[in-house]
DNA sequence: ACGTTAGCCTTACACCGTAAGGCAGTCAAT
DNA sequence: ATTGACTGCCTTACGGTGTAAGGCTAACGT
C-alpha cells in the first residue's frame, strides 16, 4: 500500500487538491524556506502532486501569491468590540503585527497585489467600523486609518528588514557593520548605536509600543455620539 | 564603423562597463519596465553588452538590487540644516516620498536587503543628526526616526499599491471592486469609499501631509540646548 | 617580443512558469 | 452494461532565468 489508502482498489487516493490546500501549501513553504523559494514545484511536492495539478486550483502563481496574502490577513484578529476605540486598534495592530512577523514574506508581498482578497476587504471593513463606532467622522477615519496603517506596516518592513532579531546577537552584526566603516565617517549613526541601539537590555520591538501609542493619542474622534 | 567609435583601429570600443553604470543601468530598465523584467540580460542589453559581462562588476543579481537600492537613497535630500528639526524633517520625507515614487520598485526592495550602502547610512546619519541638533535626546532619537520611518516607508508602500493613482480613474476602479461585492457585506468599507474616497477631490496623497504633520507635532526634543 | 591582465563573449546547466495534450477513474444517462 | 462527458492528475516541451567555466582579443609593463 503505497500511501494514504483510501481507493477502492490499490490506488494511492490522495485527498483531493483545492485552492485553499494549496495556498496554505504555499504558506507553509514560504514559511519555511523563505519567499524565494516559493516555486510551483516546492508548493506541489509536499501535496504530494506535480506542480502542473496546481493549475487545476489556481490560476498560476500570481493567484497564489494573492491568496497567500489574503491568508496573512485572515489570520488577523479583528479589532474586538466592547472597548473604546483606542484599545481596540491597539489589539488589532497587536495581532497584525504578530501574523506579519509570522510570515515575514507577507510585508514584501503587499506591494505588486492591488486586488485585495475577501479576508483583506473584511478585516479594513472591521477597522473601519470600529473607528466609526468610537466617533470618528468618515474624513477623520480615513485619516485615521491610513496613519495607523501606515506606521504598522512601516513599522514591520523596518523590523522584518533588521539583519538581527534583538538582543545579544545584534551586538555582533552591527559592530562588525559599524567596525567596517571608515571611522568616523557617520558620527550619529555610531552615537545612536553604541549608546543606545547596542546597549543591553535595548530592543527594537519596543519601539513599536512608543509609536503606536503617540500615534494614538494623537487621533481623536471629531463626531459628537449624539449627533 | 558599427557603433560610437573610439578605438584605434575600427574596433566598436563602447565606454567601459563599472559597478555604478551597471546599477544605473538597473535602475533605468527597472524604471522603464517593472522591477519584475529586471534581468541580467535585459540589464546587459542597453549597455550593449552580454549578460555574463556584468559579473565582472557587480557580484551577481543580488549585489545589482543591494546598489540599486542604496542609488534611491542617494536621491534623497538629506535634511536641510538652517531650519529646525521639524522642517528638516518635512523636507526630508518629502524628498524621500518622491525618491520612492520615482522608483515605485524600491520600497518592495527594502526588505530582503539587509546590508546597507554608503549613501543609505550617510542619510540615516544625517537625519539622526538633525534630530540630536534639534535636542532630542539619543532615545528619544531612536524613538523619533523609527515612528518617522515607518510612517513614511509604510505611507509610500500602501500609496505605490493602490490600484490608481488618485484623480478620476480611482472611482472607475474602486466602483468595480466594490460593485462585485456581496451587497452590504463590508459597509464600513462602502460608506468610506462612496461618501469621501471615491468623492471628486480627494486624493490618497493628500493624507500624507496630514499624517506627517499629526506625527511631528506628538515629537518633542526632550534635552534642553544648553544642557 | 613576451607574459600578464582586463574586459568581454560563448557555451552550458539546472531550474523556472506554464501551454498543450494524455490518461485513468467516476458518474449520468441510456 | 455501454457509452460519453467530466474531473483530477500527469507528461512533455518551450522559452526564459541566474550563473559557473572557460576562451578570445587588445592593451600594457617589462
Amino acid at each position: 500500500m503505497p500511501e494514504g489508502a483510501q481507493g477502492r482498489r490499490g490506488k494511492p487516493a490522495r485527498a483531493p487538491l483545492s485552492r485553499e490546500r494549496v495556498i496554505r501549501a504555499a504558506v507553509e513553504v514560504a514559511d519555511a524556506k523563505g519567499s524565494a523559494a516559493l516555486t510551483m514545484r516546492a508548493v506541489a511536492q509536499p501535496l504530494g502532486v506535480e506542480a502542473m495539478s496546481l493549475y487545476h486550483h489556481v490560476a498560476g502563481r500570481e493567484d497564489i501569491l494573492d491568496g497567500m496574502v489574503d491568508a496573512v490577513f485572515g489570520e488577523i484578529e479583528l479589532p474586538p468590540h466592547g472597548t473604546d476605540w483606542k484599545n481596540a486598534m491597539r489589539a488589532r495592530a497587536a495581532s497584525a503585527r504578530a501574523a506579519l512577523l509570522r510570515h515575514p514574506w507577507a510585508i514584501g508581498l503587499m506591494d505588486s497585489r492591488a486586488q485585495p482578497g475577501p479576508a483583506t476587504l473584511r478585516h479594513h471593513d472591521a477597522v473601519i467600523g470600529a473607528l466609526r463606532a468610537g466617533g470618528f467622522s468618515v474624513p477623520m477615519t480615513a485619516h485615521a486609518v491610513s496613519l495607523i496603517d501606515s506606521y504598522l506596516y512601516g513599522f514591520v518592513l523596518q523590523e522584518v528588514s533588521l539583519p538581527f532579531k534583538g538582543g545579544t546577537e545584534s551586538a555582533g552584526i552591527a559592530d562588525a557593520i559599524l567596525s567596517g566603516m571608515p571611522a568616523g565617517a557617520y558620527p550619529h549613526l555610531a552615537e545612536l548605536a553604541t549608546q543606545h541601539v547596542l546597549k543591553p537590555g535595548y530592543d527594537y520591538a519596543d519601539e513599536f509600543t512608543f509609536g503606536l501609542t503617540l500615534v494614538l493619542d494623537a487621533l481623536h474622534p471629531d463626531e459628537n455620539p449624539d449627533g
